[in-house]
DNA sequence: CGCGACCTCGCTATTTATGGGGAGTTTTAT
DNA sequence: ATAAAACTCCCCATAAATAGCGAGGTCGCG
C-alpha cells in the first residue's frame, strides 16, 4: 500500500504543468478504480481553478447553474475541519437535492469524499473523490485510505500552488508598525476616535496612517484595508 | 516505522481527556527524541489554547513579553500553507532575534518545525516540534517525518476540536445568504451604493443587512463585523 | 549631507455611514 | 398549518469617515 502512494506522489512530484496534474488526477481514479477525482480551488469572487476526471458537460452545466452557490460539498467542507463523505452533508434543501439528481444523471456515482484544504489568503481548495459503490464498501474504502488521501490532497494542492500564483502578486505591501497598529485597532471594532485614543496619538495622526495604509494596500476604503490586511495574514484579530 | 505511527495514532484515539492529550505530546516527544513537542490553537476570537512540553517558565515568559505578536513562527505560519522549518522564518527583526535568544536560555532547542493547521470558523492550529540538531541531521529528520508528522498534527487537532471545552462560543453565527453578500461586498472594497447595485437591491434593504449581520456577530462597526466575518471563514474575499 | 520614510499635529468641506422609527411579501421550518 | 425567519422597501436626523489643503520633527541610508 505505502509503495502505491510512494508512486503516486513520485508522480506528482515530477508534475511540471498543469496538464500532468491532470494526468496524475486520471492515474489516481485509476488506481482508486473509481469514477472520478477531482480537484479545485474555490473563492468567492469567481478566480478558480479546477481539474478533474468530470465530464465537460457536467462541469458546463455546473457552472451555467452557479451550483457552487448550493453545492452542500462546497458549503459543508467550508464548514468543517475534517474530510467527509458526501452522504453525511446536509441535503434536505430543494436545490440541493435537485442539484444531486442532476449530478447523477451526469455520469456522478452515488458517492463522494471529499479533503478540505485551507491555506493562508484564504484559500481553500477541495479534494474530492467520487464512485459508485455500496455505504459499507465505500465505509471500507475511505477506512482504508483516509490518510493517503490527505497526504495526497495536500501535496497536491501544494503543487498546484506552486504552478501560478493564485494569491494575485503575492507580493503582500509592508505597512509600517503605526499603520499595522492602526488596522489591527480597526480590525478588533474600534472607532477612530478609539483607536487614537488606545494608540496615544491624535485622530488626525490616525487618519494619516489608515490613510497610508489604503494606499499601500490598494483598497477602496477603510473596511476594505483591513479586509485586505486580514486576508493577507498581517494583522491578526 | 508505520507501526509506530499506528501506535501513536491509537493512543491519541484513546484519549479521552485534555491530560491525555498533554501526555501524548510528551510520548511523541520521547518517541521522536527531540526536545518538546507542542501544540497550540487560537480561535477567530483570539483565544488561545495551548499543551506541550515547553517549561512553565518559559510560557509564562512567551506571555508575559507578549512574544505572540512578533513570533516569526507564529506570523509566518499564518501566511503560509506547508510546514515549515523555523530557519526559514524571517529572523530579521531585532525583536525577534531578541526573542529567538530567549528562546534559546529557556530550554529550546535550535532547530524547530511547524505544522499549520486550518479549520473551519478561522480556526487555526499549530503543531511544533522542537530539537537541537545539526542543520543536516534535522533536515534528514523532518525528509523521514514530513508526513507522519502531518497525519498527526491533523489527528491531533481533530481530537482537540473533540473536546471543544475551549471552543464552545465557537460555534460562529449563521449568516443568511443576502446578509454573507453584503459582508462579501463589503470586504471587497464596495460602497453601500455600489454593493446596493451589485446585489439589485436598494440601499436602504442592503443597510438592514448589515445592521442584522453587525448584530449576529456582536461587531461594533462595519468594519469590525466584515473583520470578523473573513476571521471566522463564513466569507472570504 | 540630503533623501526618503516614518511619526506627529491642525483646519474645512463634503460624502458616507449609522441609528431610530415602520410595514409589507415570500420562503423556510416545525 | 402556522410561526419564524428572511427579504424587500421608505423617511429623518446625527455621527463618522473621506478628501483636500497644510506643517514640522526624527531616523536611517547611501
Amino acid at each position: 500500500m505505502t509503495n502505491r502512494l510512494e508512486d503516486l506522489l513520485s508522480t506528482l512530484q515530477a508534475a511540471a504543468t498543469l496538464e500532468d496534474l491532470q494526468a496524475v488526477l486520471e492515474s489516481l481514479r485509476d488506481h482508486y478504480k473509481v469514477e472520478h477525482t477531482v480537484y479545485h480551488w474555490v473563492n468567492s469572487v469567481g478566480e478558480r481553478y479546477g481539474a478533474g476526471t468530470y465530464s465537460a458537460e457536467w462541469v458546463d452545466r455546473y457552472l451555467e447553474k452557479d451550483y457552487l452557490r448550493m453545492d452542500p460539498v462546497i458549503f459543508g467542507c467550508f464548514q468543517r475541519f475534517t474530510p467527509v463523505s458526501w452522504k453525511e452533508l446536509d441535503w434536505s434543501s430543494k436545490a440541493a437535492r435537485e442539484m444531486w439528481q442532476d449530478a447523477l444523471d451526469h455520469g456522478l456515482g452515488n458517492q463522494g469524499y471529499t479533503i478540505p484544504i485551507r491555506g493562508p489568503n484564504g484559500q481553500f481548495a477541495l479534494f474530492t473523490l467520487n464512485a459508485s459503490l455500496s455505504d459499507e464498501d465505500w465505509a471500507q474504502f475511505i477506512d482504508d485510505n483516509a490518510r493517503d488521501l490527505m497526504i495526497l490532497g495536500h501535496e497536491f494542492n501544494k503543487k498546484a500552488l506552486e504552478f501560478e500564483q493564485w494569491g494575485e502578486d503575492g507580493s503582500t505591501p509592508a505597512l509600517s508598525p503605526r499603520e499595522l497598529a492602526s488596522m489591527s485597532c480597526l480590525a478588533r471594532g474600534m472607532s477612530r476616535a478609539q483607536a487614537a485614543a488606545e494608540l496615544n496619538i491624535s485622530e488626525h495622526t490616525l487618519r494619516v496612517y489608515i490613510e497610508s495604509s489604503r494606499h499601500k494596500l490598494g483598497a477602496m476604503n477603510t473596511t476594505h484595508a483591513v479586509a485586505r490586511a486580514l486576508s493577507a495574514g498581517i494583522i491578526i484579530i
